[in-house]
DNA sequence: CCCGTATTCCGCCAAG
DNA sequence: GACTTGGCGGAATACG
């Protein structure tokens, strides 16, 4: 199972046929055949596999610098706002194929001016995206468990500032923490205790790019009690210390 | 589900 | 003084 991971792209997955499990926005989600899960960039993410072990993808990446200027704002608005997933009606979906696959030779093959016609075609799938329906989309997952880790994660991302015990959490979701422990780490790709970590950390970093808090503040604010503690597990995630992070991320 | 063990984390202090 | 790094023991949690 991949890693769950950040990138600075769009993301687009496209499933073919089979069924993925896919975490990211804090939340999980089961693509089937026809749906495309959109990832934001810097959004955490990662695929588990289903009961169903077969599936067939077709995965997009691309900056919003490729977009063209003229096009750009539709990746300002909603279906693009956050990560989510979208199922494109039947009769859609071979449109949809058609574009993806030859979006992709065009890449592999580099004929002259492919990069034009990738970019036309992006757009054109761009528009077809923001056309479905996004109203009666979502069935946020159809598993009973998928639905209470979503719950479980939203809880951590909403309550990363306080103690958070592995224990005290599930009892709150009614489960036993052992298997709060195996479900969570297998949806999400992250441990629980790793999850929280991770959410703190990223908290910490937005806050040292965007204020001019001293560490020590930071560190408290994100639920660590002690800077020594922060600063570790800090630079494990960040792979720098904080003000150096704060440092290469001052625009 | 419970258990024992291994691993990792956390809070604390000390030092640079 | 603020930040960073390191070591240590007990606690939490991961593993099988």
């Amino acid at each position: 199972m991949p890693r769950p991971h950040t990138h600075t792209a769009y993301e687009l997955y496209y499933l073919l046929h089979g069924e993925r499990v896919y975490f990211m926005n804090g939340g999980v989600y089961t693509a089937q055949k026809g749906d495309m899960v959109i990832v934001i960039p810097n959004d955490l993410h990662a695929t588990a596999s289903s009961e169903v072990a077969e599936f067939e993808r077709l995965l997009v990446n691309f900056s919003p610098e490729f977009v063209s200027d003229s096009d750009r704002f539709l990746l300002e608005l909603p279906p693009f706002r956050e990560s989510t997933l979208i199922r494109f009606p039947r009769k859609e979906q071979s449109e949809v194929e058609r574009l993806l696959t030859q979006m992709l030779t065009e890449c592999k093959e580099r004929c002259s001016h492919w990069d034009t016609a990738v970019r036309h075609m992006l757009t054109e799938l761009l528009i077809r995206i923001h056309r479905t329906d996004l109203a009666a989309q979502n069935p946020p997952s159809s598993h009973p468990m998928h639905q209470k880790v979503s719950e479980i994660a939203s809880y951590i991302q909403r309550h990363y500032k306080q103690r958070l015990s592995l224990e005290d959490t599930a009892a709150r979701f009614f489960i036993s923490p052992a298997y709060l422990s195996r479900i969570f780490l297998k949806l999400t790709g992250l441990h629980f205790s790793e999850y929280i970590r991770v959410v703190r950390i990223r908290e910490s970093q937005h806050l040292l790019r965007t204020t001019k808090l001293k560490v020590q503040a930071i560190a408290e604010q994100v639920g660590f009690e002690h800077i020594s503690h922060f600063n570790k597990t800090f630079k494990k995630i960040a792979g720098v210390s904080p003000l150096h992070y704060r440092e290469q991320n001052k625009r």
